[in-house]
DNA sequence: TCGATTTTAAACAAGG
DNA sequence: ACCTTGTTTAAAATCG
């Protein structure tokens, strides 16, 4: 798609190349003013361009129906129409940034209309959100900017500086912070201090390094402006000087308290020496329990990651395989203006942070209350979500930015969707997700995004959702067909062998490849590895696996094998046995609520893997997947004790360090359901994804799969539909047996929480009812609206031609755990996403009775057909 | 080599 | 007229 040497427009560049040429290594050349024209005074080089600059002005940017420019990036919607100018005033080179995006020079962010910048005699200049680079050189021997300007040094080779930490013992790694402190100290002779951080106040904890392995710094935007900047990077906390000859990084106490426990008692000290321009920091700090790594390039290190940095800080640059900090503000307000964020995020981008590459990730700050955490992935926004390649940390500068990432355009789509606060996307969503994660798709080649809806269109797993009329905007919304939701999330993140590329980085081989403090407890002893090799293709359902339901559709279809082609391997992922494991359960606390973090699938070395983290304290203690979301259970404190942990639909509860249910309901600290439930007192695991109907230890054990009666005494319905909210969750109204508040229903294991019934009758605020005549546990009649729920709450799976299928409901009284005063008999309305089958119109809403039979095993046969949700009728089969 | 899967390209239609 | 969105066909590329 974007190969160099495919596609039509491929690159306007080439045209430049026409320009001409000069010597791979050009000679300096003197320059008289009067030699315009014909004498080069500077070069520039692109990836398939030079050009040499004749002229005292040379306008960078794209051509347009307004005219042409000097240096014609090509079509990016990235790069604005005259985005950099570079002059020469005599006998310098000033670059004059008026693209929108601002520009990196040499890793520095050039904001749109910030005054003329000096360029040094040789650059790299960067159009943010792409890999498009130009390296500057002048041509001009007088040329010699003052050093007091220098934006910053041209980028030489790295030469880290590598400075053990001394070691702890593990025991005390853990353990909450005592007095730490230590200070790095590291002359430089680049002067500048940072632009308009407001001071340096606002002492910083980040705790990025759980998820990195490294931590860079890269030198601000030089301004004259004075003040030490300060700098916190997991308990690392630093500073440099007004006069910029010195910086300062303290090691505290004070982030989250893995962290903290990590770096305690550790004291660091390093100079940079003259030239040099990195400094490698090697520590036993939290994370991978490993390295992490600090990078200052050669100007003054800044960083600015901290809940109270956010706001005067709106954006900071980070490898997303490491740490690597580059405070940029207003770069980040600029390029994602057009998605209506405005600073709360962090943009991780290394295209050029120390070469260690990565793709863009989110940081988001956090409030004080979780103690200065600072978490991944900026919830607001949806697009920060991002997956978490493994580190390369030899790789050369922007290899990984600019290898194609491995995942196929179908786990693509799943990531984008998963990612939104609604689990719906529009196709620009969907892009706009895609280049802000993965810079491979920064480019002008639009390929990828015909694949994309080609996907969309072809792969089942994708529904399309029509807008409500009210709602402007063209096109429709993108969901995951929901009751494949969950396995494709959990797939969505597991790489796949490169295509074209033979060999498979291992996730982890960055951590012992540059680790040099002890392993952490979870990675001793981590087994079962399996090598890439066998997960290297979307692996289909086994044939004894669940969903076998799929190879029932458009069988004989000749392109069937597309239709059904997106397979993810089918995995128990609904409980803690997803195989989803944390990499590090012992220091890596440093996740926070609301934010999202990498896990590692340990069992199958799959790599990172993207979740969201729905609660987490320190130190985390389980991790299980519910419902496409990851659940963080933990614990609190030095204590252990009883710290509930909110989940998506009901929490969880940790008690004594023992995990009692994950993703479950909790009442009073009862286990209610789901998840997996153990009595703590004898640690038997009492049910797999069931209920009991009281307190998990002497309760009767009621299910094994997660469903009981459904209460239907007064013979009332039970109502599974969502409100019109859009702020609401899927909301469910049972009778009244069961219709107390605090009460859920599961569907298809999904926890759905129980409209009060006195709410109902009383306020109606909200909750809506169908058109089918169900009434509320009072009886009176609801309001018939139009359901507007789509997808979520479904049936089970079902077939087509089956005409009946089982319906996975839970009931659950809140009161007296089940409901015993039971009937055999119930109905129940649920609210599905039919699509039809011999039209190609969109999807429509269709609500469907279904009787529930019941029996004493707590399970349920729906005997009404449902319409097969097919997806992707075909218009024609040969 | 073969089949399954995935990617790429492109034609085309509809709608804004 | 142009662009985006969406569907569909066809074929190339990958991979086990």
């Amino acid at each position: 798609m974007s190969a160099p040497s495919k596609g039509p427009h491929q690159h306007a560049w080439a045209l430049l190349a026409l320009q001409k040429s000069a010597p791979a290594s050009p000679s300096v050349v003197p320059w008289s003013p009067d030699s315009k024209g014909s004498t080069a005074i500077a070069r520039l080089e692109g990836k398939e361009f030079e050009y040499m600059i004749r002229q005292s002005r040379v306008v960078i940017g794209r051509n347009s129906s307004k005219g042409d420019v000097d240096v014609n990036m090509g079509h990016n919607s990235f790069i604005s129409r005259k985005h950099i100018e570079i002059y020469f005033d005599t006998p310098y080179f000033y670059m004059q940034c008026n693209g929108k995006n601002g520009v990196f020079v040499d890793g520095v962010f050039q904001r749109k209309g910030a005054p003329p910048f000096l360029l040094p005699r040789q650059c790299t200049m960067r159009f943010p959100s792409t890999n498009i680079k130009i390296q500057f050189q002048s041509l001009v021997d007088e040329f010699d900017p003052p050093p007091a300007r220098l934006a910053s040094p041209p980028k030489r080779k790295l030469q880290p500086l590598r400075i053990s930490i001394p070691e702890q013992d593990d025991a005390n790694l853990t353990s909450p912070f005592p007095s730490p402190t230590g200070t790095i100290s590291a002359a430089n002779s680049c002067p500048t201090s940072p632009r308009s951080y407001h001071g340096s106040s606002g002492i910083s904890h980040v705790s990025g390094a759980a998820l990195g392995r490294r931590l860079g710094l890269q030198p601000p935007a030089p301004t004259p402006a004075a003040g030490a900047v300060m700098l916190s990077a997991s308990g690392i906390e630093g500073s440099s000087s007004a006069d910029g000859t010195k910086q300062q990084f303290t090691v505290r106490h004070g982030g989250p308290p893995a962290a903290v426990a990590a770096l305690r008692n550790t004291e660091i000290k390093m100079t940079l020496a003259p030239g040099e321009e990195y400094v490698t920091l090697n520590s036993g700090m939290a994370g991978d329990g490993g390295s992490a790594t600090i990078l200052a390039s050669g100007g003054p290190a800044t960083l600015m990651v901290a809940s109270s940095s956010i706001k005067n800080a709106p954006e900071t640059y980070i490898d997303a395989s490491g740490i690597i900090f580059d405070s940029s503000p207003a770069a980040m307000t600029a390029q994602y203006a057009d998605d209506g964020v405005t600073g709360s995020g962090i943009v991780l981008d290394a295209s050029e942070s120390g070469g260690l590459g990565g793709s863009h990730n989110g940081i988001h700050a956090s409030s004080s209350a979780s103690g200065g955490l600072l978490s991944v992935g900026a919830e607001e926004s949806g697009y920060f979500t991002s997956p978490h390649p493994p580190d390369q940390p030899n790789s050369p500068p922007g290899a990984k930015d600019d290898s194609k990432p491995p995942y196929s355009y179908a786990q693509l789509i799943v990531q984008a969707i998963s990612s939104a606060l609604d689990k719906q996307l529009t196709l620009s969503g969907i892009y706009s997700y895609i280049t802000k994660n993965y810079p491979y798709y920064r480019t002008a080649d639009k390929g990828w995004q015909n694949s994309i809806r080609h996907n969309l269109s072809l792969n089942r797993y994708f529904v399309k959702v029509p807008r409500s009329q009210e709602e402007p905007g063209k096109g429709s919304f993108w969901r995951i067909d929901p009751p494949s939701e969950v396995k494709l999330v959990d797939q969505a993140f597991k790489r796949r062998r490169q295509r074209g590329v033979p060999i498979f980085k291992a996730p982890f081989s960055h951590i012992s490849a540059s680790r040099s403090a002890p392993t952490s407890p979870s990675h001793v002893g981590m087994s079962g590895l399996v090598t890439p090799d066998s997960l290297s293709r979307e692996g289909s359902p086994s044939p004894s696996e669940h969903y076998s339901h799929d190879s029932h559709h458009y069988q004989g279809d000749s392109h069937s094998y597309q239709a059904e082609s997106h397979h993810f391997t089918s995995e128990n992922t609904s409980t803690s046995s997803s195989g989803v494991h944390f990499s590090d359960s012992s220091n890596s606390s440093l996740y926070h609520e609301g934010g999202t973090a990498t896990l590692h699938y340990r069992d199958d070395d799959l790599g990172d893997a993207h979740c969201d983290v729905i609660a987490a304290a320190s130190p985390v203690r389980h991790i299980t997947s519910q419902g496409g979301k990851y659940i963080l259970a933990t614990t609190s404190g030095a204590n252990n004790v009883g710290t509930v942990v909110k989940t998506i639909e009901g929490c969880s509860i940790v008690d004594g360090g023992v995990v009692k249910t994950v993703g479950g309901i909790i009442e009073g600290g009862v286990v209610k359901t789901l998840g997996g439930l153990m009595d703590t007192s004898t640690g038997i695991v009492k049910t797999v994804g069931g209920i009991t109907d009281a307190g998990c230890a002497g309760g009767m054990v009621r299910t094994i799969s997660g469903m009981t009666k459904v209460d239907t005494s007064g013979g009332q319905q039970v109502v599974i539909q969502q409100t019109t909210s859009d702020q609401t969750p899927t909301q469910v109204l049972l009778p009244s047996g069961l219709s107390k508040y605090g009460s859920y229903v599961s569907v298809n294991g999904e926890m759905r929480r129980v409209i009060s019934a006195n709410t109902i009758g009383s306020s109606n605020s909200g909750t809506v009812n169908n058109s089918s005549g169900a009434v509320n546990s009072n009886g009176n009649s609801c309001k018939p609206q139009k359901p507007v729920m789509l997808g979520i709450v479904s049936c089970g799976q079902p077939q087509q031609g089956t005409p009946s299928h089982m319906v996975y409901a839970t009931a659950i009284s809140s009161n007296n755990g089940i409901n015993s005063n039971s009937s055999n008999n119930g109905t129940v309305t649920v609210v599905t996403h039919q699509q039809q089958e011999t039209t190609f119109k969109p999807p429509f809403m269709q609500t469907k009775q279904m009787q529930i039979s019941e029996d004493n095993e707590a399970r349920g046969t729906l005997t009404s057909t449902v319409e097969p949700v097919l997806k992707k009728p075909r218009c024609d089969v040969p």
